[in-house]
DNA sequence: TCCTTATTTGACTGATCGTTCCATAATTTG
DNA sequence: CAAATTATGGAACGATCAGTCAAATAAGGA
C-alpha cells in the first residue's frame, strides 16, 4: 500500500462548487481552482481528471445536495401544501447564494450531453417528489383539483428558478417571499 | 471629411448579440466576434472599444429591443389582462432563442455596476409598463384587487425569466405554455 | 489631382489559458 | 529498511487570449 490522500475529495469538491457557482465555468481558471481547493495542481488533475470533469462532478454533487434539501423541506408540515410552502421558503431564505444548477443551465443550455444528463437526473428526482406532494395536496384540498399535477409540479420548479434569478438580479428577500406566495396562489 | 465606414454599426451589434446570447461573455473570444461581426479586428476595437464595452452595448441594445417587444404585446387585446397574456405568449413562442438578459444576470449577478445599470434601466421600463396593465386589469376584474400590484408585476417579470430558464433547460413549448397559464392563474 | 482623414488588413504583442512533465518529499505496508 | 503510492511545487508545453501597431487602402474636400 501507499500514502493515503491528505485531502478530502468531498471537501475539495465543495470548494469547487463554491467557485463555480459564483464565477461560472468559463470564467474560472485552473489557477483559481488550485488556490480555492487548497490542493496542488497535480493533485487536482490526478483526482478529477480535468477542469470539465471537475465541473461535472461539482454540478452532480451540488444537484444531489440541493435536491436532498428540497425533499427534506417537502416532507414538512401537517398538510402537503405546507411542505411545498416550506420548500419555497427555504429557497427564498438561501437565495443570496447563487444556484449552480441555474447557472449551469444558463451557461450551457442542453449543449453538453454529460451535463444535461446530470440536470435531468436531479430534475426527475425533484419533479417526482413535488408531483407526489401536489397530488396529496389536491386530495387534501390545498391545491385545486382542476390543475394538471404534472404541470403544477413543473410550475413550482420553474418558480424556484424564477426566485433565484430574481435574487441574482438583486431583489430583496421581501420581494422574493412575495414571488413564492403568488406562485402558491396560482395553485390554490 | 474622410472615408466612411463600410459596415453598419447596428448590424454588427446584432451579430454580437447573437454570439453573446448563446455563448455568454466569458466563453466568447475576440476572434469569434471578429468572425461573426464580419468586420476587421481593428474596426471592432475602434468602434466598440474593447470586448467588455461591446458586451455592454450588446446587452443595452438587446434589452431595449426586448423591452420594446414586451411593451408592444402588452398593449394588445381589449382587456388589460389580454395584454399580459399576449406578452407571456410571445415569450413562450420565442423561448427557443436564449435570452441575453437572463444570461447576463446569471453570469454576472450584480457584480458589474455598469451592467447592473443597464439591467435596472430595462427592468424599470418593463416593470412600470406591466404595473400599469396590472392596475388596469384590477379595475376591470381580470386580476384580483387583493393582490399588491407591485408584487404582481414582479411576479410576472419573474415568470418570464422562469419560462426562459425552463426553455433553456429543454422544456417543450406545451410545457412552457402551461407555465404561462399557471402564472396568470395566480393573479386571478 | 492631391492632401487629409478614416478604415481596413494582417502581423504581432505579452499574458494567460489548460495541461503535462519531472523531481522531491511524505507516508504506509511488507 | 525497502517498495509502493501519493502529494507537492516548479518549470514548461503549445494554444489561445485580449488587445495593439503600422502599413496599405479608400474616400471625402480643396
Amino acid at each position: 500500500m501507499a500514502r493515503p490522500k491528505e485531502f478530502d475529495t468531498a471537501t475539495a469538491l465543495d470548494a469547487a462548487i463554491e467557485v463555480f457557482r459564483d464565477k461560472g465555468y468559463a470564467a474560472t481558471s485552473a489557477s483559481t481552482l488550485v488556490g480555492a481547493l487548497h490542493i496542488g495542481r497535480q493533485s487536482l488533475y490526478d483526482t478529477f481528471g480535468d477542469k470539465w470533469r471537475l465541473y461535472l462532478e461539482a454540478v452532480r454533487r451540488y444537484s444531489a445536495q440541493e435536491t436532498d434539501a428540497h425533499l427534506a423541506a417537502l416532507k414538512t408540515g401537517p398538510r402537503a401544501i405546507d411542505g411545498i410552502e416550506a420548500m419555497l421558503a427555504r429557497v427564498v431564505a438561501t437565495a443570496s447564494e447563487t444556484c449552480l444548477g441555474v447557472g449551469s443551465i444558463c451557461e450551457f443550455g442542453t449543449t453538453q450531453p454529460e451535463l444535461t444528463k446530470i440536470h435531468e437526473a436531479a430534475g426527475r428526482r425533484l419533479h417526482s417528489a413535488i408531483l407526489d406532494r401536489v397530488q396529496a395536496a389536491q386530495k387534501e384540498g390545498g391545491i385545486a383539483s382542476v390543475i394538471d399535477p404534472e404541470q403544477a409540479a413543473q410550475f413550482v420548479t420553474a418558480n424556484i428558478a424564477a426566485i433565484r434569478v430574481a435574487a441574482r438580479a438583486g431583489s430583496s428577500g421581501k420581494d422574493l417571499a412575495a414571488l413564492a406566495r403568488l406562485a402558491l396562489r396560482g395553485l390554490r
